[in-house]
DNA sequence: GGGAATATTCCC
DNA sequence: GGGAATATTCCC
C-alpha cells in the first residue's frame, strides 16, 4: 500500500500530474491549522510547548490542551473550545493516534507538506438523496402520506438525483482526462526507451 | 415528556401546521437580537442611538449600521459583519420594511415579547415538520386532474435516474481501474528499461 | 434574498 | 466519533 503511494507519487512527478488527486483550494480549517502549527515550530520553544509537529512531522500533538483552548485557538478561530476543534479534526478525517497523549494525523497533512492540503475533503453523509425527513417517523407519514406529498417528495428526490449524476459526470470526465495523460505519456516513454535502446545496440 | 410529544404531534396532525403556536426554546440568535435591543434602549444617550425598537415596538431599526457591526455585534455573536447579520434576519423570516433605512418587522418579534421568540422558526424546516410546499398545497386542493399522469411520468423518470446513477458508479469503478493499471504498467516499464539500460551500458 | 459550503455547537 | 441543528461565510 505505501509501495503504491510512492510509486504514484513518483509518476506523478514524472507526468507533471499534480493535479490528479482532486486539488481544490483548501479548506480555511486545516489552512489554519496548519499555519498554527507552522507558527508554534517558529517560537521560542524553551521547554513547554503548546502544540507541535510530531517528531516525524506524519502528525502532531497538543501538548497542554487547556493553553491551546484559552491562547492559541481563538486566534485562529472564532471559538476556544477544544471539543469544536477536536469535532472539526473529525470531519476532515483526522484521526486521533495516542490513548496517552492529544495525538492526531492524517494521510495528507504533513509537516511541508501544506500544498497537500487541497486534497483533504470533508468526510460526507451518506449519498443518498432521499430528503432527510423522510428518514424520521414513519407514523407521521402514515397518518399524513398523500398523494401530494408523495408527489413533492418525488419531485425533491429527482432534482437530487440530477445533481448527483452531474457530479458522477464529472468525475468520470476527470478520470478519462487523467487516462488520456497516461496513455500519451507511457506512448512517449516507449519511444524515448526504443530510441534509447537503439542507440545503445 | 415522551408524552407531551406525542400530543404535540398529534395535535399539529389534527389541526394543520401553524395554528397551534408551539413553544420551543427561542434560537440564541432571536435572544440576542431581542436582548440587544433592550440593551441599547437601555443606555443613556438619546441623541445618537445605534439601534432600537421603532416606535410601536412592532420592529426595529439599525441607525448606523458601521457602528453596529463595530461595536455591538462582536458582543452578541462572533463576528462583525452586517452582512451575516442580516443573512440570519433572513433565515428566520424578518422583513426588511424601509428602503431609506435598515428597519425589519416580524410578526413574532415585538417589543416586550420576549416570550414569543419560541414560536419563531427558522425558514428551512425540521425533520419532524413538513416542508412549507405541503401546508399551501393541502389548503390550495384544486388542481388534481392531470396530476395523476404527472406522478406516474415523476416515478419513471426516478427509476431511470436511480438506473443512471449505478452505470454511471460503474463507470466511474471501471476508470479508476484502469487508472491502477496503467500507473502499474508504467512504473514496471520504467523499472525494466532502467534494467535494460543499465545491462547495455 | 437565498442556496449552499463550511464552522461551531449541542447532544447521543 | 459522529449526526444534526444553528451560525457564519461565500456567492449568485
Amino acid at each position: 500500500m505505501a509501495q503504491n503511494n510512492n510509486n504514484n507519487n513518483v509518476l506523478e512527478l514524472n507526468l507533471g500530474l499534480g493535479q490528479s488527486p482532486r486539488q481544490r483550494s483548501p479548506a480555511p480549517f486545516l489552512l489554519k491549522t496548519y499555519d498554527l502549527l507552522e507558527e508554534g515550530e517558529a517560537e521560542d520553544n524553551t521547554n513547554c510547548k503548546i502544540v507541535s509537529w510530531n517528531s516525524q512531522g506524519t502528525g502532531f500533538v497538543v501538548w497542554s490542551p487547556a493553553e491551546f483552548s484559552q491562547l492559541t485557538l481563538p486566534r485562529y478561530f472564532k471559538h476556544n473550545n477544544f471539543s469544536s476543534f477536536i469535532r472539526q479534526l473529525n470531519t476532515y478525517g483526522f484521526k486521533k493516534i495516542s490513548s496517552k497523549r492529544w495525538e492526531f494525523e492524517h494521510e495528507k497533512f504533513q509537516r511541508g507538506c501544506r500544498h497537500k492540503l487541497g486534497e483533504i475533503t470533508r468526510k460526507k453523509c451518506e449519498p443518498s438523496v432521499f430528503p432527510a425527513y423522510l428518514k424520521s417517523s414513519s407514523e407521521e407519514n402514515a397518518t399524513s402520506s398523500t398523494e401530494e406529498n408523495n408527489h413533492q417528495l418525488l419531485m425533491e428526490e429527482n432534482k437530487n438525483l440530477k445533481k448527483e449524476r452531474l457530479e458522477l459526470q464529472m468525475q468520470i470526465d476527470e478520470c478519462k482526462a487523467l487516462e488520456m495523460k497516461l496513455l500519451a505519456c507511457l506512448s512517449q516513454f516507449m519511444d524515448t526507451h526504443n530510441n534509447k535502446v537503439r542507440r545503445l545496440c
